[in-house]
DNA sequence: CGCCCTCTTGAAATTGTTCAATAGAGGTGG
DNA sequence: CCACCTCTATTGAACAATTTCAAGAGGGCG
């Protein structure tokens, strides 16, 4: 819930976007594309795609969408990292993931979101039209496929967090969360030594599916056992990736 | 592998197939087209499909692939059930999926399956190559969205289950999952008042991310509450489907 | 410099697990 | 058709991992 304060005298830091702040795209200069789900397509196609599409700008703690919200727009990410979550009437919550440059969102089986997305760090994304999808689709079948094999990866992704949340210990959530991000950013070329987690430890309890203590416990203990460093600013250096990658168990 | 069988005088019980046993498909007849990805297929395509798809029979217990296999085959579930699962290297299993009437199985977003596959009931699939997917999608572009279709409404459910996994209580967990049934035993026009459960204790603790122990008092639980009646034939009857619907916490 | 918020740390409480029997159900063979 | 056998489900009691409750430490920002 929650307004826009345009409240005079108030000199918002940020663009002060209503929600997101919009701005034409532009493609051709896109640094992520081969990583979205414009990467096969033609200079043409990539034109199409431009002149539907408009740029976000989102800063961190703002929503891109809410569950149950009309699904009126899919997304890019371009730049950023963003949460999706689902909640509990009781405000039980569940971060289901974390989605960084390159990745796709907004698909909804029903008319509504099925889960809401916040940004985590200053993020950029490129909007479409959910109405406009189909017949970009339609028109560009290699853009479809690429679609549907994200979403494939996707409910590879997903299985692999149902086997960590039904059947791992803390120890192994949490090796298993440093290995992910170690893994997501050196797929996009991002910095993995001094690994970069944005984060907070609540982020990280509701997407483990454990509480702020524990993960806070768990890293005190990975630490002290010489498997990571905690950095200042939010990095962790893994320091002994191998050790981390048998305790994380990984299928 | 796998045969017909036309040996005279052996009336088989059960097509005896080593793994699964293969016949030719008969798409026209088939009862559950309309909760398939052929559903939008014109009457060429199908006689298409068929020409492509070869239909299986599997008996409780046996596997359809197992985790790490070439994904060599995609699948359409026509009857039965089907669970689908994920090992650690210890032998915890996390069941991520029980598969029905209709449902599409086999997407690999590498060249491996992500998780095995084995029949809970007798099961009947029709089968086709992943080599001629592609083609097949590319010449049913209706095919092919339906899929994505699919595919948009698992993520829905795996980010169901994710907060499943990770947030809710064993009551909550098999209240959730005795709704799940209940409501795609009726999508699918299936019995749903003496509710069939089909899987064992331990299938439904491995899918909810407990113990057989667990369940087995929950369900224990729920029946002395009056919210359900345990009957022969692992059949269910959900007495009082709302307070079961309250106690799921359902998002 | 001090306030606020997040993270860390400690101790007690709990849910669910583990270990251990007992009870049932289904299937087989006499 | 019944007795037996085996596998699965249920139930009980002790245990353990994680949560909950409660402070305290650290860091960033105004």
């Amino acid at each position: 819930m929650a307004e826009s304060k345009s409240l005079p005298g108030v000199v918002p830091m940020k663009p002060a976007t209503p929600r997101p702040g919009a701005r034409p795209g532009n493609c051709a200069a896109c640094a992520v594309r081969g990583l979205t789900v414009c990467a096969p397509l033609s200079p043409a196609g990539l034109t199409e795609v431009e002149s539907l599409s408009t740029h976000l700008v989102l800063e961190p703690g703002q929503t891109l969408f809410d569950e149950g919200e009309p699904a009126d727009h899919v997304f890019n990410m371009t730049e950023g990292t963003l949460k999706v979550f689902k909640l509990l009437p009781d405000g039980r919550r569940q971060v289901t993931g974390f989605l960084f440059a390159g990745d796709f969102l907004g698909l909804a089986s029903q008319d509504t979101y099925a889960f809401s997305a916040e940004a985590v760090t200053p993020a950029r994304l490129c909007r479409f039209q959910r109405r406009q999808l189909d017949g970009l689709l339609n028109r560009h079948p290699e853009m479809e496929r690429r679609l549907l094999s994200k979403a494939s990866h996707e409910l590879a992704e997903a299985q692999e967090q149902m086997l960590l949340l039904g059947r791992k210990t803390a120890k192994e959530r949490v090796a298993s969360f440093l290995l992910l991000l170690a893994r997501r950013a050196a797929q996009r070329g991002a910095p993995v030594d001094p690994l970069p987690v944005p984060m907070s430890r609540t982020d990280i309890a509701d997407y483990l599916g454990l509480t702020t203590e524990t993960v806070s416990r768990t890293f005190t203990r990975l630490k002290s056992d010489g498997l990571i460093k905690l950095l200042p600013g939010g990095k962790v250096s893994l320091v002994r990736r191998d050790a981390l990658e048998e305790m994380a168990a990984a299928g």
